[in-house]
DNA sequence: GGTGCACCTGTTAC
DNA sequence: AGTAACAGGTGCA
């Protein structure tokens, strides 16, 4: 690790992991969770951590080159990807006694939630508020460009997102210049509190849903709906309920929810039916709904 | 606790 | 072409 600070193309590991349970590369990046991924020639490039990645889904595997080694690379895969959780078995349970689910859940199969860095996580839900994923993903990438470091793989420059210190020394003038507009502010704010220790993003993994959501509410510019995104797809919330509009146009006309109902309540009534998939039924109904137009 | 509005700035819809 | 509504919300009166 240490000496590597992605200036030289490193060699690149090549390797392959089985596998074993629904998955859908393309589906699930290109579901609203990430934003700087990028698919060219049937390879999905990105970052996660340090390290860069190219990914191919391949029949029964997924074919990996990264900066990484095969170990850390793997590891960092099955990870991001949360193959620890049983997603069939969600799928199966989810549709069981819900035709709209079940209806969502076929459209989509291999539609996971993945299991980001927190805070490059939250930085993109800052950035998401009242914007369209071709704008977010140029805001993203001027970030790491103008504050991350680069990272080489197969002669392709990806780009490290920024720690919060070095997203927080630009202030929020340098993010009002990249393009953020009223969010700027609020992601410098977010910025500093990371980077000063007042907000412990990872330390928020083992506390339970509740505590951690209060805590990151206490941010300006983050309110329920980048609060749930944040703990959904990085602090391992899977009970969350982020709230957007299409989702909330999902409730309304596939579940009668009224459109009046306040966050709060919608947010209990998604738990009390879906408990701890709530997470994922978020994604199955966003990228439906969003798709249907 | 709820309602209505302003907020930066690309896209998209007429 | 020009203009207005709208976009993965949120803070504030």
């Amino acid at each position: 690790m240490g000496h590597d600070q992605g200036q030289r193309s490193a060699a690149a590991a090549e390797f392959a992991i089985p596998v074993s349970q629904s998955l859908n590369l393309r589906t699930t990046l290109g579901s609203g969770q990430v934003f700087r991924w990028a698919e060219d020639g049937g390879w999905h490039w990105g970052v996660i951590g340090t390290h860069a990645y190219a990914l191919r889904q391949e029949v029964d595997s997924l074919r990996v080159r990264t900066t990484a080694s095969r170990e850390e690379g793997a590891e960092a895969i099955l990870g991001f990807l949360r193959w620890g959780d049983d997603f069939d078995v969600v799928c199966w349970e989810l549709a069981r006694d819900d035709p709209r689910l079940q209806e969502a859940i076929e459209c989509y199969p291999g539609l996971r939630l993945l299991r980001q860095d927190p805070w490059e996580c939250l930085a993109s839900f800052i950035c998401s508020q009242v914007s369209n994923i071709p704008r977010i993903s140029r805001n993203l990438q001027a970030i790491a460009q103008t504050y991350g470091k680069p990272v080489s793989l197969d002669s392709r420059q990806l780009w490290r997102f920024p720690t919060a210190g070095a997203v927080a020394q630009g202030g929020a003038d340098g993010l009002f210049r990249l393009g953020l507009g009223f969010r700027a502010r609020y992601l410098a704010e977010a910025a500093a509190a990371v980077s000063e220790g007042r907000l412990d993003l990872m330390a928020l993994r083992g506390v339970p849903y509740t505590e951690a959501k209060e805590s990151l509410l206490t941010l300006k510019g983050v309110g329920d709906k980048v609060a749930d995104c944040a703990l959904v797809f990085s602090l391992d919330k899977l009970e969350g309920f982020p709230l957007d509009r299409w989702v909330r146009r999902a409730l309304e006309e596939w579940y009668g929810v009224s459109p009046k109902t306040s966050y709060a309540n919608a947010l209990a009534w998604a738990q009390e039916r879906w408990g701890l998939r709530a997470g994922y039924v978020q994604q199955f109904l966003f990228h439906h709904r969003r798709l249907l137009g």
